[in-house]
DNA sequence: ACCATAATGAAGCTATCG
DNA sequence: CGATAGCTTCATTATGGT
């Protein structure tokens, strides 16, 4: 689960062989729960020209495991984590429990950041039984039947034997967000965002190899964006961001990344499309043309028909979200087919003249940029 | 309409043991 | 080496309140 490496490893792996149709440019990567209904990952391995996927979990790089595969055609010397490391311990990444900390709660690492929390009741059952042992020590009974709920529900202890989920501002410097970064929604949304997303700081190491090969800043198409980690590793490696389009569904997931866009004193443009499934080749052609090709293709696709935790419809690949990861292969192969081709922008004012019918006589770049607008959607 | 709450197991992996 | 136990998991949804 180290992948090819981490910060502090010894052992760390700097070339692999690569099928010559998927090295870049443009570069790619593909990230989803490591823990998939079996024969998944090889399903997306042979949908992503064969490359064998790389498991990192996160806790080499926060308080929390998150055990995640990734796909990428991304060099591999010279990896570089953002510096300082956040804390890796539960002590260092949430201050105030350390006080109310049992010594027979052994833990030091948190588990995966989820996308919903324990309810009062088991906060409520933990302290009766912990006020009803009037010894100074639990019995070792109640104490598993505590460590169970603990480690289940991802509890810290905030107060005389009291238990609490953490909170979306804690969850946020875990995952390597800046401080409030979905603030301003309900506790429900920002925990559902929060859950859903990369750990920065293990995206922006795999990422780093880009800053030396951009220097300039890089084009990206974001999919799946969520609430912006891929954005937010970049912006921490320091790359900048000449023009994102960020396909997203969630509206919320939208409002954090333009809000975070406009605090960042971002140079570039943020373009939004708010459902994969509105990506056509035309407008990849438009992007391309506009943008001058792309540099990263980004996005984890849905694991919820993935993941462990769905009781319900845990159907695999197939199922009714996470089957649009064949989206993002789809685009992925066409941006990397369109890119190939010599003089892609006549050939797409060819396709625009044909279509609209009449000639542009020596206003092509405002047509370029005039149908480009029309995609972009403006924020409510 | 929006939001918070609370109840809802199994799959697949790893560690351990004989 | 196989069996067994132990452990973890980017979730869904009916329900009720505001």
């Amino acid at each position: 689960m180290v992948g090819y490496g981490v910060p502090h490893e010894s052992f760390r792996v700097v070339a692999r062989e690569l099928p010559e149709i998927a090295m870049g440019p443009p570069f790619f990567f593909y990230e989803n729960v490591a823990q998939t209904p079996k024969g998944v990952w090889n399903k997306i391995k042979s949908a992503l020209y064969e490359i064998e996927p790389e498991f990192i979990d996160s806790k080499f790089f926060c308080a929390a495991q998150r055990k995640r595969g990734y796909i990428h055609n991304l060099p591999l010397e010279n990896r570089s984590p953002i510096l300082p490391l956040p804390p890796l311990t539960i002590f260092e990444a949430v201050l105030e429990t350390r006080e109310w900390w049992p010594v027979w709660d052994k833990r030091q690492q948190l588990n995966c950041i989820l996308t919903c929390q324990e309810s009062a009741p088991v906060t409520d059952r933990i302290r009766s039984a912990l006020e009803t042992s009037n010894s100074n020590e639990p019995s070792e009974e109640t104490k598993q039947y505590i460590m169970k709920q603990c480690k289940t529900w991802n509890m810290v202890w905030t107060g005389k034997n009291t238990v609490s989920p953490l909170e979306p501002d804690e969850i946020e410097f875990i995952m390597g967000y800046p401080c409030s970064h979905t603030r301003g929604h309900s506790r429900s949304e920002r925990l559902k965002g929060l859950g859903n997303s990369f750990q920065v700081h293990t995206i922006a190491y795999q990422l780093s190899v880009l800053k030396n090969l951009y220097p300039r800043g890089i084009n990206v198409l974001s999919l799946f964006s969520g609430i912006g980690g891929a954005e937010v590793a970049l912006h921490r490696i320091g790359i900048p961001m000449k023009n994102v389009v960020c396909v997203e569904i969630n509206p919320v997931c939208k409002k954090v990344i333009q809000g975070w866009w406009n605090n960042t004193d971002q140079k570039g443009n943020l373009v939004h499309v708010s459902d994969v499934r509105e990506v056509t080749e035309e407008k990849l052609v438009s992007w391309i043309s506009l943008f001058g090709g792309f540099d990263l293709v980004i996005g984890g696709s849905p694991c919820n028909n993935l993941a462990g935790g769905n009781r319900r419809t845990r159907d695999g690949l197939d199922g009714e979200h996470s089957s649009l990861f064949y989206e993002y292969v789809w685009i992925l192969k066409a941006v990397r087919r369109l890119m190939g081709r010599k003089k892609m922008h006549l050939m797409w004012l060819e396709k625009r003249e044909s279509e609209v019918g009449t000639r542009t006589n020596g206003k092509n770049e405002d047509l370029t940029l005039r149908v480009a607008v029309g995609y972009e959607q403006k924020l409510t």
